[in-house]
DNA sequence: GTGGGGCTTCCCACGGTGGGAAGGTCAAGG
DNA sequence: CCTTGACCTTCCCACCGTGGGAAGCCCCAC
């Protein structure tokens, strides 16, 4: 049995991509566009889901949409050397690793803040006074330009 | 010298809120509405250029604006309750902490990986095949829905 | 042949941020 | 007083990745 190429929407039901999201990554080139039936209905074979999983596997992973196209570049050249995937790997365990810096940093600050104040019925907080103190930086401060995402 | 009011570029200046991200602000009503010269220019006094400075400093403690909504409120509001403050602040810690722990599940098999990964010539690392592979959970999974921010 | 669930395309929204065009304002220098 | 150039105004567009929804077509079972 030569698994059945499916519609979209059982591809998205076993890659755990949505449809929207899949039909994007076809517009912005990161797959391959797909067959179609007579009807103009996608159509998904093995190969697709797994390129599919295997870009739902890399977000999962906190990799960008475009070190995916690398990835997936590199997944596709047979000839690829592994050292070049090692790197890609690396590189962003790197960034990984400054993102919780910058977040422990933010979560040292705000907790010092929290500690200091009363948690009480009186409006004596330091935690505004802080936030509202002049400029002067304090442990978040390096980490400026970063912002988290889906709070 | 009663520090006299500033316009928008030099309040963007001594904030370090861009004089775009102002206007936003005040048009989306986290800020009051600035004060105009005759010839429609905004201005920023003292207690503008506070806020303003409060607003930087909380988004670079990673708050969201609409937590910074809320903690203008408290801030503005005399009778708040320290209690109300620090529980925004301790709910954020959390909120942190919890990102942290997403990104250290990612770091942590993307480490693995990169280990068992030979990073020479040959095509055979165990990345590419791992991402590829057919759908099993990992350490990362647990974190779906978490996409970092400015890669 | 009809109903209803799936598919198609298209547009809109979000949060924050930046870029840039077209035009008005202000202060300094001649 | 007038020009120049820096600054300001509003307005629209883009990014990324994702979801929502409308209008309309397709496919299958009954």
């Amino acid at each position: 049995m030569t698994t059945a190429p499916v519609t979209i929407g059982e591809a998205a039901r076993v890659t755990g991509v949505s449809a929207k999201m899949i039909r994007y990554y076809e517009e912005t080139g990161l797959v391959a566009p797909a067959a179609r039936t007579p009807g103009g209905y996608r159509l998904y074979g093995p190969s697709d889901l797994h390129a599919l999983r295997f870009i739902r596997r890399s977000r999962d992973l906190g990799f960008s949409v475009e070190d995916i196209r690398t990835l997936l570049a590199l997944w596709r050249d047979r000839g690829r050397a592994s050292a070049e995937v090692k790197a890609v790997a690396l590189e962003h365990v790197a960034d990984l690793r400054r993102r919780i810096a910058a977040l422990e940093g933010m979560t040292r600050t705000l907790s010092r803040l929290a500690e200091t104040c009363g948690g009480n019925a009186h409006p004596d907080c330091p935690i505004l006074d802080d936030l509202a103190g002049d400029d002067q930086p304090t442990a978040a401060s390096p980490n400026r330009g970063f912002r988290p995402a889906r709070h």
